[in-house]
DNA sequence: CGATTGCTTGATACCTCTCAACCCAGGTGG
DNA sequence: CCACCTGGGTTGAGAGGTATCAAGCAATCG
């Protein structure tokens, strides 16, 4: 839990703007997003949620979604036998739960403890309808999330358990300021889950991969990358 | 081939407007699309592809997207060592290749023998910025794909063999004029690819099937649903 | 402290892959 | 016309990777 805190802390005080500016192309961020172009009279009230509380359910009514402020959300969908399978994590800056259709397609929970900001969505529709540029951003942001869900599934459907492990690290190295060290605000089963393997093969490749010198687990939650080049290897 | 080209003509045969109407929000169709509101002017040629022929590959320019006429078409991405993982399949009336970057994120192929219009880009995003319910489609579009392609996650990460075969059958049944016989475009590779299995795994599996009287097997590409209740309560 | 939670590790089972042989239908050319 | 070849599909035997079941460990919390 301290490594949790140590990691919202670490955004909250680095705040969305950087995070944003780090690749709205790779995240799931909108540059429209109403509080970046000064409207931020759209912007409903700050929610806060404790870890894996739910923030919507699959199914709900879509009509607010969510930015994170601070802390990282995950979506996922479940089998009717409990069977997960995690979308995505979303860390501060990122935008979740945007539909097209009435209710929504996944469920969100809190990985950690978090604050994230909600918007209505019928707003901000009738804003882009007369804003060809946001509603561009609108289909931006869909097609960006499109393309992830694109590369996970080249991940689940066609990689080995190690290389889904250092696909991850890799992944998360890329949002963690110093990229050679990773804080993971997530279980081992929330990284299973993401990446379609059990708790036990996840711990296992992660010790492989400290025997093989590539990594080094400081902590459970704290990964140093020994050798961040032959991590990439492993996804030639 | 007989099947393919029997399967070919059965939808060329009905064409699009059947099965745009089956169902935009299942199928990567669009009702804004410029032929449907009269626009036809921004329509390209008809290209035709013969069968494993490249539509565009991963990287191209993203200058036009198509819309399947007749046959079928399969987006993929490879790994460097070969290994592939099909991301959806298009029939008649589907569109594909729309992208919000410049270059496309897939490959795109042609399942088998099959004809497509092409639309350029740049006219539909002008067109766009200035009718907001046609940006309204294209983020639905957007949207609608990439619940497609999370539906697809739960599929790769989670479901066993038989879980993923049986969900392709029962999705192919829902395509079909005839939803209890199949008639299939693509190869067991393709299948494969396509679930992220072997080729042996997917033959295997339908044979299971047929063993245990859920399916039967007329021909390769042509697939009996005996029991679809069955073959549905697999996915639970 | 004892209990709980998250994580690691071990032994074993099982599912899917790999490698290989074989079958079958269709097409080709002698 | 038939032998042959080819490509797609099936099936078998065995290997291997990941899951399952179970035990144990460390940190946290009451």
């Amino acid at each position: 839990m301290s490594t949790q805190l140590a990691y919202s802390a670490n955004h909250e005080a680095t705040a969305a703007p950087a995070i944003l500016a780090r690749g709205p192309w790779t995240r799931a961020s909108m540059d429209g997003t109403p509080d970046r172009d000064g409207s931020l009279s759209m912007a409903g009230p700050v929610l806060h949620f404790t870890q894996d509380r739910e923030i919507y359910g699959e199914g709900d009514a879509a009509d607010v979604f969510f930015k994170v402020v601070s802390g990282v959300v995950r979506t996922c969908k479940f089998l009717s036998d409990g069977r997960r399978q995690i979308d995505a994590f979303y860390i501060p800056g990122d935008v979740f739960g945007l539909e097209a259709g009435a209710e929504h397609t996944l469920s969100a929970e809190a990985v950690c403890d978090c604050s994230v900001v909600s918007y209505r969505r019928r707003s901000v529709g009738k804003l882009a309808a007369n804003d060809a540029g946001l509603s561009h951003q609108f289909f931006a942001y869909a097609m960006r999330s499109l393309a992830q869900a694109q590369e996970h599934a080249l991940l689940l459907g066609r990689r080995s358990a190690v290389e889904k492990v250092a696909a991850f690290l890799i992944e998360w190295a890329g949002y963690s300021p110093d990229s050679k060290v990773i804080s993971l605000a997530m279980t081992r089963q929330d990284i299973a889950d993401y990446l379609g393997l059990t708790i036990e093969t996840v711990s296992r490749t992660l010790s492989q991969l400290e025997r093989e010198a590539l990594i080094e687990v400081a902590a459970a939650r704290r990964i140093r990358l020994t050798d961040p080049t032959a991590l990439r290897n492993l996804n030639s």
